[in-house]
DNA sequence: CAACTGTTATATATAGTATATAACAGTGTA
DNA sequence: TACACTGTTATATACTATATATAACAGTTG
């Protein structure tokens, strides 16, 4: 599993871990039911400590992305991906508002706001 | 000075006080080199520790909102338009920050953003 | 001097994050 | 059964951010 972890970034550790195995499932790199990387493989593989990997994947289990079973491994859940999809929409049309109520306010265009997206789109670390 | 906090929230305190004085610096309620709350007073105002308002003024000062002057008291700096700017600026990167994170973790592409963002700009109430 | 301002220092407490170590428990296989 | 994997739980330590409390220090004004 490739995973590229900052611990100079404000974003924790386990977060960090948790938003990358989401983002491999949303993308179906990580396929229904494939099994993850043991929590010591992984802590041994990026060297980070198994409590931390823990973590990471008990919220992950919490929120509904995968399945552990106590001596057999962790898996992807089954999942309605569009379901989720439709979640985050609703929670990035939240962000779109505010922005819109800023951009109104201070005369920003449309347009400068599109163009700064896509700056930032493009230049952000995946 | 009327300030809405709320310690369960996941903003610090110190920071919701912060933004709290932003937004009036800004909407004009609180005017050019008038004079704010003592830290004493609006500490036993708003039942919160002097410490916790000091911190919130340092960092406004810092950040050219306010000045400080000891054995007078604290007073809004000048208006600055650029800062304005800036700080609106800062906030709408923060929130398309946000949105990029979310778009990059469950596989949402740039364009369905800008369609949605189109749609939304146009049909807000201004 | 008294009563306000802000400033600085010290100490304590709690929560979140991260680590290390150890023991416990379930699964599968040689 | 013994072993080598899994995940689980518990304990301890450490660092940081946040928040509080208290005290002393310093400048301004009446």
């Amino acid at each position: 599993m490739k995973l590229v972890i900052s611990n100079s970034s404000s974003v924790p550790i386990y977060e960090q871990i948790k938003n990358a195995i989401i983002e491999q499932i949303m993308s179906g790199e990580l396929e229904e039911n494939e099994a993850l990387p043991s929590i010591r493989s992984l802590a041994q593989d990026i060297k980070i400590s198994v409590m931390t990997i823990k973590k990471s994947y008990d919220e992950l289990e919490k929120e509904g992305y995968i399945i552990s079973r106590q001596g057999k491994g962790t898996f992807v859940a089954p999942k309605n991906m569009e379901l989720l999809k439709e979640q985050k929409q609703k929670e990035i049309e939240t962000y779109l508002s505010k922005i819109i109520d800023i951009s109104h306010c201070y005369q920003i265009s449309k347009e400068e706001i599109i163009d700064l997206f896509e700056f930032m789109y493009g230049s952000e670390d995946k």
